[in-house]
DNA sequence: CTGAAAGCGCTTACAG
DNA sequence: CTGAAAGCGCTTACAG
């Protein structure tokens, strides 16, 4: 490997005369600037980034800590982060978790080792004390998740404002008995402003109708199941808002196969615009959450704190889109 | 920042022996490492991951290059590069170059300047340039691409022999008239072996009719407008098989689209397995390629060879598989 | 078993 | 404008 000191004695210059016409850091006169690059040019000489980065303090390296890359959305956040941080120097060092909390602690101390300067997290939920452990890095951080708490830096649409836009789209296309199927039993903060927000449409419209009916996981299989029991009370509802993509397509898969028709029989409306909603039939209507931007603008935060520079702390709140496709029928 | 130096003085020895309690490296007297133990609890201290990849020249870091992570087998890929990475103490340094020659070329660079120990390239086709400036930077590579040729390490599956068992079981289902959707006019190696594969098919059952449309592109809407050319003469044959799934989708959504019933009109196939796929009604008949492995396999490949141990070169090829599902018609 | 010293490949005051 | 020197935080012969 050609180093600094090689370009140097080729050059017949010291090696601070090559750190400098290499970083352009002070003032070289034009000969020797000329000799030292035709040497680096020659010789193919490459800065190690390792020893630079030793000095400088400055590793240049964001960690990302997701928990499933198989998600669609999480990819499209990923690829948001990644865009954005190339576009200012920072390169990327990409964690799975799976959801396993001591993985998750062993990348933040891996992180943390390699010198990361920022960490992003992304996943449907993450333990009170990673969220602790990853703030107690004396690093800047932020969050993609649905438990949220007023300490940390967060990035989110607007749930609540979301489901209400939504029931009330469902309630305009003439829908009175409105189901909410939610995910989780153990509510994450961002559960708890859906529900508000299907509860205040309900309110609003002054509907005498309404139930949450608890899925209990966000798997396809469990809402299929879900979707066996709502079978039996067929009549009763008319729609059914979903916490989640995969709980609409759940229920659906499982009314499409005991020969319920979305929407003609049932209307069946999810939240997140997974990319699987476009390939499903009929497409499923959908609230849309911009991911890559998501990553996008997270990122430049990021990069913003890791700058010194004043940033937004808190909750970050992103737009959200009513995605209108398939999924819901008019109802005179 | 606390660091080897302080512990040392803390717990009162030298540098070299606070390294050696730390790395395990050399024997240390218990009531010294106890000592040294306890000061690193106290302080906290873990150590710098840069300082010592400077001296022991290993980063413990892989290079990948995607295309374009919102695909979800690179996604897959990716996870089956980390988990197997990580598994190793390898972490992966991710890169999207989003097919564009020029940043794939830039992402080399930095990969080499920031001491990635391995390069793992994942996408439909690199340019000849590409794969050779990444062979030249004598770090072990490996290659996921459609384009090959024998001087390059690369993992794939066996395309002749996967087109040629699903004309096979096409042929067996009573089609007789079976078109190849091809994607590109610029053909790569793999596209090549499929076309071999399904010629040999029909040549092998004696069947008179075969056809090779070209696509011209692996878009949706590239493989909608062929379906529409098809449309015209959708009595001269009875099945597609495409070269992608993408392909077969799209041309699936034209004839759905035009009251063309699929499979009982038409029956398609696609090739490889991409999730959206199992949600499309019905659900398309493809070759399935184990992406995961494939990213898990090419990793443990990769560390063999940086830990210097020998490693089969050239092609390493992994088992598909025949995933039948709704999209095929049987005909009597 | 332990420590002093050299060195990994750079950057950056400091002095000239 | 240029160079000698110190130093970033470690590991590892070398000597004892």
């Amino acid at each position: 490997m050609v180093t600094i000191k090689d370009v140097a004695r080729l050059a017949e210059v010291s090696i601070s005369t090559v750190s400098r016409v290499i970083n352009d850091s002070k003032p070289v006169s034009p000969e020797v600037r000329k000799r030292v690059l035709k040497v680096i040019e020659e010789t193919g000489y490459k800065p190690n980034d390792v020893a630079r980065s030793l000095v400088t303090r400055r590793s240049y390296l964001i960690g990302v800590i997701v928990n499933n890359l198989a998600e669609s959305h999480v990819a499209d956040i990923v690829r948001g982060i990644e865009e954005i941080g190339k576009m200012y120097g920072y390169d990327i060092l990409l964690c799975s978790a799976y959801s396993s909390k001591e993985t998750q602690e062993k990348y933040l101390q891996l992180l943390d080792r390699k010198q990361a300067e920022g960490l992003f997290l992304v996943g449907y939920r993450f333990d009170e004390d990673i969220i602790k452990l990853a703030q107690s890095f004396n690093k800047p951080c932020i969050f993609f998740t649905r438990n949220v708490n007023d300490k940390m830096n967060y990035i989110s649409i607007d749930c609540h404002a979301a489901i209400y836009e939504m029931t009330n789209y469902l309630i305009k296309e003439g829908h009175k008995k409105i189901i909410y199927a939610s995910d989780f039993e153990d509510r994450t903060t961002a559960e708890n402003e859906k529900i508000d927000g299907y509860l205040k449409a309900i309110e609003d419209n002054e509907l005498n109708f309404s139930r949450i009916q608890v899925v209990g996981s966000n798997k396809h299989g469990k809402a299929y199941e879900l979707g066996k029991t709502l079978l039996k009370e067929i009549d009763d509802f008319t729609a059914i808002v979903c916490s989640t993509d995969e709980i609409a397509i759940g229920i659906m898969d499982c009314f499409l196969d005991n020969g319920i028709k979305v929407p003609d029989d049932i209307s069946i409306v999810g939240f997140g615009n997974i990319r699987e909603g476009k390939f499903v039939r009929p497409e499923i209507t959908t609230i849309g959450e911009p991911y890559y931007d998501v990553g996008a603008v997270g990122m430049r935060m990021l990069i913003k704190v890791i700058k010194g520079e004043k940033a937004q702390k808190g909750r970050m709140e992103l737009p959200f889109t009513l995605e209108k496709r398939k999924s819901v029928k008019t109802i005179e």
